[in-house]
RNA sequence: GCCGGAGUGGCGGAAUUGGCAUACGCGAUCGGCUCAAAAUCGAUUGCCCUUACGGGCUUGUGGGUUCGAGUCCCACCUCCGGCACCA
């Protein structure tokens, strides 16, 4: 008895495919590449390597590899490659910590990876193998952000940025979670700096209307995408101030209920306040009010419960829809970045304005009729936030809001008061970080010729090696005095360089498309490979990529596409978001405690016990608690398998098995046929790996179950061969070595080099059903029954059943439903 | 508040088109093997009543449609995720 050895099954065949380079695939104009296959790219989002892998890791890969496994063994020329996206936040600070370079503890990290990559058996193109911190890789990066510059779509302002004061660097809005930095948690201020961005905004409406173009991605990733874009439509309108001759734009999208505004909001950071308030009255209560808000955090701002707070400034403007002067007010809960900063308040029918009214004693007026005025809601039921006909609006009384909507707009854009306009939740993508583990940003700041882009023959702009990691407040390379001083490209005279890196997204935003051509030293990448390539047909990751990095890899490839360097409008044509693992119901962490090492597990029951766990534990897309009994019955399932197989080869000789056969020999093959079948369509039907796993140990099952009745015959043997063979088959995308291990023993053949099984119909078909009968609905009884059973018989069969005459005798059968080959129900009174 | 997703045994979960609820795995109980244990092979395992035969109940709650509902419709409750003073 050899018993189950994973150790030496695996390192056998990783050895093969490693000396073989098995998963390594040419490129269009490469030896062997093959025109007639059809290409699938399958990817699993590239690994941030710090420290080891841990179980999230495992689950992705092992979901990408059998999806990579299954499309090869469908005809597909599989590119398969992997990477690492090695700049970033961490190493930097453990390098602030301990001293230790960023570029040591990353390349560690990235030898542990591998290292695993390996152990796991995941089924990689090597050759293809990138990392975002080498020169080879950011110099294209750079090469990028030049192509962005030249389109404008890379510019550099001053703006008032999110400001992390522990991490001492801007960070991007999608960084700030609930007014705090993502990644330590502190506080984020504002502070204004001069900052490059990328302009993501004049994408937001392709980036919308563009997932029209997509195959299949999960909906709430659409959604939250769709959300962070957050797209309104209404109006621009234009409040004057006569007095000090100021026009005033608001965006609304309820034109509808401009004759409701009695009031008028700025946000305290608007620019024309200071000229309102400069000498008035209310200059210094104003002026108090501005600091005392610049001081609170965002997180104190947007609270939920917050009272409404703000200043009157002693100012009025103009309704343009009714001539009606209204007050004007500062006012914390109106925010600068969105709209025009300023706001028409309709407290009658907007939540917000109806508080800030209350509070300040402002008039609340009813334009629009509510269906029920003695609903919900105080007074009369404001604030009223659904439709109904207009009131106290002039000429548009008695319409419906709705119909009056577009008419009001064409009425204030005949005569410049007004026009249609769409605002987003989107703003420009900040990609500027005051940190070194970064790509540099390829700029030259010369004193004659101000921001100059460095000519593509000058990258890569290598990082230069420093000693200090501490961030002052600006980048650590600041303080790279011989570095920072260069020559102006354009006129040679003395210009110092940009000493912001780029924000790790803009790395990963384009990896996938270098991965197609990584080896290229010449260009970023082949068109011809791109093109053969591209989009990404299967990409795999977690779902807190749904908005950062999604988006931007989608909107780079956009803008790349724009100026011809791509063929693909979206980069990624399948999405699968895969859930998260949990330890005792809660999100693994370090300070917690509760994490799972993947290394621990492959160590003591081997790789394919822990791949095949993490896609049996439940629904890939779903998350699911970590159980080490579950990882010991996936390991006790794949020991049955190799205790079969071992008993198989010993007992039976190789032989094909008849199609007529009979009894058991037919029973147990026509079982591997339906685990074939249902294998195949849980592959099909959204990687539903964890009922397809459990095919395979029905079959397992069922030939323990039969496999002693028929040994020694040959029909017997054959079957249980079959079987056997066809179970090794099956586990294979998951458990890629003892698939790999019984499918030789019993066959002789490499498992990946041969095609996916077929069902054969004939054997997923049977002579005879099971009948179920129903009396009232309620089951009663189960005939064996012929499958082409007529009505009549069926009904015969269940009338005539003794179970079912207890409870229809002395009964009338009003009715009778029969569904030929299931079920037969009789329905008595 | 708005937008998604989900509620099924002791646990993870299955049920494909409205037709056998609880596949598969875990756990538990019993048995074979063993001096013994582990491993392993096999049996049982939703709940309640019944010695048994058998019967009743059961998919978050309450209604509805249907011969028949985990599945469809209406209302509600709970949990998870995202967004949120976005005008």
């Amino acid at each position: 008895m050899s018993g189950y050895d994973p150790k030496t099954i695996e390192s056998r065949w990783q050895q093969v495919w490693a000396k073989e380079k098995t998963w390594e695939v040419p490129n269009p104009g490469q030896p062997g590449f093959d025109e007639a296959k059809p290409k699938a790219y399958v990817l699993e989002m590239l690994p941030y390597p710090s420290g080891e892998p841990h179980v999230g890791h495992l689950k992705c890969y092992a979901v990408g590899d059998a999806i990579a496994h299954f499309r090869r063994r469908h005809g597909f020329e599989v590119i398969h490659p992997m990477g690492y996206d090695s700049f970033g936040l961490p190493a930097e600070n453990n390098a602030i910590k301990t001293g230790e370079p960023p570029r040591v503890a990353t390349e560690r990290s990235i030898a542990s990876f591998q290292r695993q990559f390996r152990e796991w058996g995941i089924s990689i193109d090597w050759s293809r193998e990138l990392a975002t911190h080498t020169p080879e890789y950011y110099r294209w990066t750079q090469w990028i952000f030049l192509r962005l510059f030249e389109q404008g779509l890379a510019y550099r302002t001053e703006a008032a940025v999110q400001w992390c004061p522990k991490d001492a660097t801007v960070l991007a809005n999608e960084q700030v979670v609930d007014g705090r930095c993502e990644r330590c948690g502190t506080q984020v201020v504002q502070r204004k700096l001069a900052q490059w961005f990328f302009r993501i905004t004049d994408y937001a409406d392709r980036l919308l209307a563009d997932f029209d173009l997509l195959e299949s991605w999960p909906e709430h990733v659409i959604t939250m995408q769709r959300n962070w874009i957050g797209r309104s439509e209404g109006a621009e309108v234009v409040f004057r101030c006569a007095e000090l001759d100021l026009d005033f734009p608001v965006f609304t999208t309820r034109p509808d209920t401009l004759f409701g505004a009695t009031f008028f909001v700025l946000a305290p950071e608007h620019p024309e306040l200071e000229r309102l308030v400069a000498g008035s009255p209310a200059e210094t209560v104003v002026r108090e009010y501005v600091d005392r808000v610049g001081r609170e955090s965002a997180e104190e701002r947007g609270a939920e419960d917050r009272e409404k707070t703000g200043v009157p400034l002693g100012r009025s403007v103009v309704n343009p829809v009714n001539g009606e002067e209204i007050p004007m007010f500062v006012a914390d809960y109106v925010l600068m970045e969105y709209g025009t900063g300023a706001i028409m308040a309709v407290p009658g029918h907007d939540s917000r304005d109806y508080e800030f009214a209350k509070k300040f004693g402002l008039p609340i007026k009813r334009v629009i009729e509510g269906e029920d005025p003695e609903a919900a809601g105080d007074e009369e039921g404001l604030p009223y936030s659904g439709d109904g006909p207009m009131t106290n609006s002039g000429r548009f009384d008695g319409k419906g809001n709705r119909e009056a909507y577009e008419e009001i707009v064409a009425w204030l854009a005949a005569d410049q008061r007004g026009r249609p306009s769409v605002n987003y939740r989107l703003r420009d993508w900040l990609v500027s970080r005051q940190r070194y583990w970064g790509a540099p940003i390829p700029i030259v700041y010369c004193e004659k010729c101000g921001t100059v882009p460095l000519p593509d023959d000058q990258l890569p702009v290598e990082l230069p090696e420093i000693e200090d990691y501490a961030p002052q407040g600006k980048s650590p390379l600041a303080a790279a005095a011989e570095w920072v001083a260069t020559e102006c490209p354009r006129c040679g005279g003395p210009a110092r360089r940009e000493t912001d890196t780029m924000d790790t997204f803009v790395d990963s935003s384009w990896y996938f498309i270098r991965y197609l051509d990584s080896r290229n030293s010449e260009a970023a990448w082949d068109r011809a490979a791109a093109d053969h390539w591209l989009p990404v047909d299967q990409y795999i990751g977690g779902v807190e990529h749904a908005i950062l990095h999604l988006m931007y890899a989608r909107f780079l490839t956009k803008a790349l596409a724009d100026i011809g360097q791509l063929d693909v409008q979206e980069p990624f044509a399948n999405l699968f978001a895969q859930g998260m693992i949990t330890r005792d119901g809660a999100k693994m962490s370090k300070s917690r405690g509760n994490t799972v090492s993947p290394g621990e597990y492959v160590e003591r029951y081997g790789a394919d016990t822990a791949r095949t766990y993490v896609c049996f534990m439940g629904p890939p897309e779903r998350g699911g608690d970590w159980s080490d009994e579950g990882v010991e019955g996936v390991n006790r399932f794949l020991s049955r398998l190799s205790r079969l197989c071992d008993e198989v080869a010993e007992r039976t000789g190789a032989g094909e098995p008849r199609d007529a056969l009979g009894g058991e020999a037919r029973e147990l093959l026509a079982k591997a046929h339906w685990a074939i079948d249902k294998a195949t369509r849980d592959f099909q039907r959204g990687f539903q790996f964890n009922t397809a796993i459990s095919a395979v140990m029905e079959l397992v099952n069922e030939a323990y179950r039969l496999k002693d009745g028929l040994y020694g015959d040959t029909d017997g043997d054959a079957a249980v061969r079959f079987a056997t063979a066809t179970a090794a088959s099956l586990i294979f995308p998951f458990a890629p070595h003892l698939g790999s291990e019984v499918f030789e023993r019993l066959t002789g053949e490499r498992v990946w080099e041969r095609p996916w099984p077929e069902a054969d119909p004939a054997l997923l078909a049977s002579d005879t059903v099971t009948l179920i009968v129903q009396v009232n609905g309620k089951l009663r009884d189960r005939i064996e029954a012929p499958a082409e059973a007529s009505r009549e018989q069926l009904l015969e069969l269940a009338r005539t059943s003794e179970k079912v005459g207890a409870h229809i005798d002395g009964k009338e059968i009003v009715k009778e439903i029969v569904v030929p080959g299931k079920l037969v129900n009789l329905v008595v009174r």
